[in-house]
DNA sequence: GCCGTTATGCAATAAAGTTGCATTCGGGAA
DNA sequence: TTCCCGAATGCAACTTTATTGCATAACGGC
């Protein structure tokens, strides 16, 4: 998703101590094209180095806190974590895939939201606006199309 | 939400029998001002006339399986429910307050989406596009500056 | 080296939803 | 009416995902 950003800084900067799990965390989520649960996150970076998924969880939590890493959630039971918008990493739409639970980026310009009148009227404080596109991916596709 | 629609009617368009416990939830949903957990509209049909759980569950997938009922997955783990695009009802963009769980529903002319880009471009059927604000409502706001 | 803070681990628990199987209901055919 | 079939419901057990409480370990300043 983000290669150019400086997760060491980034987390100084939020005022979390950039230690190893932290950084490994970062660097898993970074470095994947689309955002992955809790339990892929896990996954990988406990088989480099043992590590309890209760950490990742509140790692992951701390890190959504400070808005260094969204948290997506769709129809999948499971939330999504992804690098959340920066100077490096414009706000994007996700497409969620309604039968095999993939989550996907997709570019930031396809799809544009006028928030003018929203941010207007709205009676309470706005944090993020968030575009979810919901359907059926490529591959969930193909194979519905074998039977 | 949607006092103009004839649940009986859109039952059988959907071919599914308009019998009482489909007719009580989608009420319960229609009646109210925005979205309810399972677990919420559970409470009270069962306050009515007990009813099993599992049966308001399977019954609201059914429901959202044929288009009727819209399911809204957000940072509160519990999905909720509400009455889905239609005739007397369009679609429209909602808040979900991420101190209280609270999920409401949005003018839908409160933000506007442009979807032809992504429509040409995006390999995949898409089914739904979603417009997810998420903050901190009013009432959780004023609970916030009395501390 | 000592001490307080922060991070991690482990086990138990919680919340939301799902599954399998048994039972009941409702409506048409005999 | 009675029988029968499929749809609907109930109940208990289970799954998945996440959270909590408490104990231990690591880290950094003095």
């Amino acid at each position: 998703m983000c290669e150019l950003c400086d997760y060491n800084l980034m987390l100084e900067e939020a005022g979390l101590a950039p230690n190893d799990n932290r950084l490994r965390i970062l660097e898993v989520i970074g470095a994947n094209a689309y955002p992955l649960t809790a339990a892929e996150i896990f996954a990988v970076i406990d088989r480099t180095k043992p590590v309890n998924r209760v950490t990742v969880y509140r790692i992951l939590d701390s890190l959504v806190q400070r808005r260094i890493v969204e948290k997506i959630s769709g129809s999948s039971r499971a939330a999504h974590y992804g690098l959340a918008p920066n100077d490096n990493h414009l706000p994007h739409p996700h497409f969620h895939c309604t039968s095999c639970g993939l989550v996907d980026c997709l570019a930031p310009e396809t799809l544009s939201v006028d928030q003018d009148r929203l941010m207007k009227t709205f009676a309470g404080e706005i944090e993020r606006v968030d575009v979810r596109i919901e359907g059926t991916c490529r591959n969930c596709l193909k194979l519905k199309n074998r039977t």
